[in-house]
DNA sequence: TGAAATGCTAACTATAGTATGTAGTACTAA
DNA sequence: TTAGTACTACATACTATAGTTAGCATTTCA
């Protein structure tokens, strides 16, 4: 796992948290609405997590936006 | 795992296919370039993998494409 | 018809994702 | 101050599954 695989995370966290925050949610609310747990959501928002294509959709889903809007990269 | 997720995995695969087809490499080409076994490559391409960040990141590269452009969802 | 490419299965190893508990932070009210 | 509430960070440990690999079957096409 390189420091390049990291930014990557880092970047999709970001986009997260920031779609969250706009949202004005919690993390704990969006893990229920997403269908993942509450401290998976501050792992990823974190970058500390490889997160799958399945976990994408669930998150874009949850937060009403696109995948491609959560990558912009 | 819904047949849902099931339909962005094709998604996701048949956009890998395209490019590499494109670019005129095998499988196997494709592997060695983004550093994943050649089998691995016909799973993801066939929708049978919930492929993660990580490996989405190497096939972009190695097919000199954006991972949004793999992502059309 | 033979070689290259791909499909597919099965077993394995690595790690994604789940869950619990604790600690720390920020804000609000008494 | 002090207490109470809500939210987040973080450390484990566990379970589910992603990703690796070998081998053989099948397809494709010169």
């Amino acid at each position: 796992m390189s420091s390049l695989d990291k930014q990557f995370r880092i970047f999709l966290g970001r986009n997260i948290r920031q779609y969250r925050q706009k949202q004005g949610i919690s993390q704990e609310r969006l893990g229920e609405l997403a269908k993942v747990h509450r401290t998976y959501v501050g792992m990823v928002e974190r970058g500390e997590k490889n997160i799958t294509l399945q976990n994408m959709v669930r998150f874009a889903h949850a937060l009403g936006v696109k995948v491609r809007d959560l990558i912009d990269f």
